[in-house]
DNA sequence: ATCGAATAGTTCTATTGTAGAACTATTCGA
DNA sequence: TCGAATAGTTCTACAATAGAACTATTCGAT
């Protein structure tokens, strides 16, 4: 074996290893912030609300984008939000296709409440861990994560 | 502010910016293994198949337990996978309540092929990342699913 | 200035995953 | 032995999703 094929080896350890730890994390993880919100929000809708909250005047393009699905996706999903009376749309004055998404104020304090349990669930599964584990753990995590949004695996 | 304020306050921001990278990642990568093996199978089907492949006589029971689902969602995935030549059925023959699920041959090689190329995309990630980068990162990794795994968020 | 192309968003249909309650079949255990 | 527990399925309802067809609007090349 050469040198190539052995670091490609170790490599795809590496990824198995990973992946076993990528799918339960993911899907529990999901399951729980679900289950900690479930009576306000689905986890799908809680990302969209936290979005909306942290991007001024964001539309349905953007968010089909951002979340790398198709704009009837988001159509459906803004829809119960909006029936439920926690997001608004504006036309955009300039440009009639456009309408902009906001939070009303109940959508607001919705959003603070559920962001509240999510972060102190997190929190104390953080409490497990040591400052310096934490963030030698979140570097390469957002260096994964800004690499995966600009969706090129290539090198 | 006194010490274990400070020190709240500090977790508070790491989980903060951990969410900010987490949902970003999560989303974009499950969307692109989707795409990966779109054509074969979803990607619930393909971490049910992954369990089936890799847990001798698994059950509907152990599969809900393990995805934190429901078992009548088990029984509509496996059924989908039944019907599609992928998994059988085999009920035990001391404990006739109990189905063992298992791939069939055409499973297995699909399963195969599917793990492929999942592995071949996250590689190329990982080709982004030095050895000790993947390692220092993979280590906490495997710490946080073991304890969400446990499903213990308290310390 | 006009008209075809592009863009933004919605509607519709069909599929998948999900939960929960009701159900069947089987086994356990007091 | 019979009620309780267990394994799994069926049924119903809903959320998320894709994609095609659609409306309304704006852009841009001529």
């Amino acid at each position: 074996m050469n040198e190539m094929n052995e670091k490609n080896y170790e490599l795809r350890q590496l990824v198995e290893r990973y992946m076993a730890a990528y799918f339960v994390l993911f899907k529990k993880l999901n399951v729980q912030i679900g289950e900690m919100i479930q009576d306000e929000a689905t986890l799908d809708q809680y990302q969209i609300i936290d979005y909306i909250a942290t991007h001024e005047n964001g539309t349905s393009t953007e968010l089909a984008d951002a979340f790398s699905v198709g704009k009837s996706s988001i159509t459906a999903i803004i829809t119960r939000l909006v029936d439920r009376g926690i997001i608004e749309r504006t036309r955009d004055v300039q440009d009639r296709r456009v309408v902009y998404l906001s939070l009303t104020e109940r959508g607001r304090m919705l959003y603070s409440k559920m962001q509240g349990s999510i972060i102190d669930m997190l929190s104390t599964y953080m409490g497990h861990f040591t400052k310096e584990e934490i963030d030698s753990f979140i570097k390469p995590f957002e260096k994964l994560a800004k690499l995966v949004e600009e969706g090129n695996p290539g090198i």
